[in-house]
DNA sequence: ATTCCCATGTAAGCTGTTACATGATTTA
DNA sequence: TAAATCATGTAACAGCTTACATGGGAAT
């Protein structure tokens, strides 16, 4: 059982899934191709973590639409409670690039900077109409009875981080402009 | 040549390493461990992207301080001016649990979040001792000119996102607290 | 006494990406 | 007409982790 499994179960306690709409899902916290998942759901089944059941669709392919087992539920939860929360780690080009920034001209950076920005305020604009469109709704996500709350608070960190950044940007982008070079 | 190539030719730009330096240095925006680094390590002198002279040592390991060619110079550059910055992702074990956190009990809730702060906290120490660190030496590292800008900025912006988490660990914590179940 | 730091390297195995494969419907 | 969306799967390869290997000096 690897982290990718976790993030799989964990997606499901909020609701049933195809594969398809797990991998959508995930890239909010947990990046994974198709040819990851799929695999990986086969065999968590083949576990009875999970169950799946076959819905036929006209126009569109076939689907398998996955839910998660009390055994599922109970690995999970074991997880969450017992194994330390080790990993933890970025994996960003731009980073590399900005700590070599000195070698490019100044135009070239403050356009690294500028993609970065709209990049990052597409991003936060999607994020923030998902945030709406799960506060909404009927059952209120703010508190902890809610199946939604986790999600909900993952968001909220996004957001704020996300926003950090572009002010981070706001703040070096003159920085750069001002150079007396 | 993948990311990590130009994270160590990155590296290099600023000053001459051991492979072992690297990797520690490395830990701050793209971790790698030094099994995978000496190998790449060797494969660019192989290509002539750096060159390594032998520094025998009593008491301690001989070791190869690496520096960067001109080829490596003009490799990095034109990768930084020219490759799209695609790559970003992010790998953390904590977001997985927070995500299915209504699994558990508020106290273990509370734990995690703990837990994490803590974390936090002694990562945002060392960090700004780096920084004033950074910060004290002669020369000024706040503008373009200064070889240390991009890490300089790296860092800043590291500092940040770490105070960012920590308000956010900070706002959800009652949340996890006054829950009336 | 045990663990950590320095310092480099190899080998086995797991994780993750890219490419191959299929195919109707919708959007640009 | 080309590309994107939905939807699943396999195969080959690259990236990364863990374990094996060595060994003195310093700190706990």
């Amino acid at each position: 059982m690897n982290a990718l499994s976790y993030a799989l179960l964990s997606m499901l306690m909020r609701k049933s899934c195809s594969g398809y709409e797990l991998m959508k899902l995930l890239q909010a916290f947990w990046q994974a191709k198709h040819s990851q998942i799929y695999p990986l759901l086969a065999k968590l089944e083949k576990e009875q973590l999970v169950t799946f059941e076959h819905i036929g669709q006209t126009g569109k392919p076939d689907k398998k639409i996955y839910s998660i087992t009390e055994a599922g539920t109970a690995a999970l939860r074991e997880w969450i409670d017992n194994q330390p929360a080790s990993l933890q780690l970025e994996r960003d080009e731009f980073l590399i690039k900005l700590y070599a920034i000195g070698i490019t001209e100044p135009q070239s950076a403050i356009k690294l900077f500028e993609e970065r920005r709209e990049f990052m305020l597409a991003r936060l604009q999607r994020l923030e109409t998902e945030m709406q469109l799960m506060e909404s709704e009927e059952v209120p996500v703010t508190s902890y009875a809610s199946k939604q709350f986790g999600r909900y608070l993952l968001y909220q960190r996004r957001v704020r981080l996300l926003r950090e950044e572009m002010a981070w940007i706001e703040w070096v982008l003159p920085l750069l402009a001002h150079d007396p070079s």
